[in-house]
DNA sequence: CCGGCTCCGTGCGGCAACGCACATACACCG
DNA sequence: CGGTGTATGTGCGTTGCCGCACGGAGCCGG
């Protein structure tokens, strides 16, 4: 039987088409990515592209006064790299895992090959940029106009999208600098959320009890960041469809 | 003589090959762009992209309250458009224009066509794309963690470096509307610099006077960002550089 | 079962930016 | 050259978030 992992988990990985999923697939190295573990750092060069499976990866940027604040996050509907096959080979920001778990690794030289080859993956790619860019822009604007308490219900249901289970391992503590606030405004905002009945927490646990809730609390940026991302990756199919549809 | 308006005010067209831009070039068409002019909305199907060469264009994203804010800009660095290579077709953001001038626009199937060759002009642009996610990242940061007033420094002297003159024209509350902040917060912190003799102004002109003192109020993003872009896009080189090594 | 580390709750003062309302004053146009 | 519209200055009170400081409490390891 084949093992609880799977490159297929990741959906870039699964959209590829058959032939070039071939190419790669002999060359996709799972590997374990614990909390906290920085994938690249800005300006570092970066040796290999990231494909979560159960893993998330925050994108972040950290300020010379030490302050941070996310851009964007990746979890199986991504990839973390591309400024490999963008052409800059680093970028001004850094990856952390915000949430353990797996991905597949793979060499950047392999990855820009197949890139270049200008064939589907790198029209999947460029795509899957595009929402990441979107992502970017949202977080941006939200920064600017949305409350502490919008925002976080805003990244609970993003991450929640990217987890099989309903609980985040997950303290204030990182919460906060995840969106660039102090501690002590997400206590305050998730014991309101708490206090609804919406979300529980021990220690380092955040459970979501009503994800409509947050549905309602959240700002329109997690819907608008989703529509993107379905609307840039819509017409993909997974290589699961399209043998169905062969078959 | 030729005339004063030349494709190779912008910088991207200018580093193009030369058998690339002669491909491009007969259909590169000159248009004025003028001040509150929208290249695009929200979802919209892009016709053509524009490579501003005196025009400076805005990205921009507006929220259901009708709130907004710019994401990023684009002068004669760069091109508007990117939606068009990048596969989405459309992004969720709008383009307007900021500052009046000119550009260059080309139909977007032609920009396509190109860009599918996969050859340097492909190269180049998504390097370009590359330098402004790095100014959306920046721009996100930057929103969530300085004041008002650096945050109008760094967009003056963004705006300043793609511009000949020393002179904006500009009202306070448009600069509010970029920055997604209340038109009393720009008169305020305008009112900080001009009393420092950094700037001055007449209704609807800003004059820099001080650039230095620009530089050290405003918040690092404005360097980060500079830099990132002369990093991305360093190993280009300008047709008139090429012919002058060749010649 | 106990000590200690980490995480979480809370309270205070401060400040920057907001929303609103109006006074002023410039620039243009007839 | 006066009038009008728009741009700018200013002053409120309000609020959301910050910085700091400390108390309490869960969880883990010994």
């Amino acid at each position: 039987m084949s093992s609880p992992h799977n490159p297929s988990q990741n959906h870039l990985l699964a959209a590829l088409p058959p032939a070039e999923f071939e190419r790669l697939a002999p060359h996709l190295e799972l590997v374990p990515l614990l909390l906290g573990q920085i994938l690249y750092e800005p300006g570092g060069q970066l040796q290999h592209a990231y494909f979560p499976t159960t893993a998330i990866v925050s994108l972040h940027y950290v300020m010379e006064s030490g302050a941070s604040a996310e851009t964007a996050g990746v979890g199986n509907e991504g990839l973390v790299g591309m400024a490999l096959f963008m052409g800059g080979d680093t970028t001004p920001s850094s990856a952390v895992v915000q949430t353990a778990g797996h991905g597949y690794r793979l060499a950047g030289r392999l990855l820009k090959q197949e890139f270049n080859r200008a064939g589907l993956t790198q029209r999947l790619l460029l795509r899957y940029t595009q929402a990441l860019i979107a992502q970017m822009i949202q977080t941006a604007a939200c920064n600017r106009h949305h409350s502490v308490e919008q925002q976080l219900c805003r990244w609970l249901l993003l991450t929640l999208d990217r987890l099989p289970s309903q609980e985040l391992i997950m303290t204030q503590e990182l919460v906060a600098s995840m969106l660039g606030v102090r501690r002590e405004g997400i206590t305050q905002a998730a014991g309101n959320l708490q206090h609804a009945g919406v979300i529980r927490y021990r220690r380092g646990h955040i459970s979501v009890m009503e994800r409509s809730g947050l549905e309602t609390r959240a700002c329109e940026c997690y819907s608008a960041v989703k529509t993107e991302l379905a609307r840039l990756l819509s017409d993909v199919r997974y290589r699961q469809e399209i043998s169905a549809v062969a078959g």
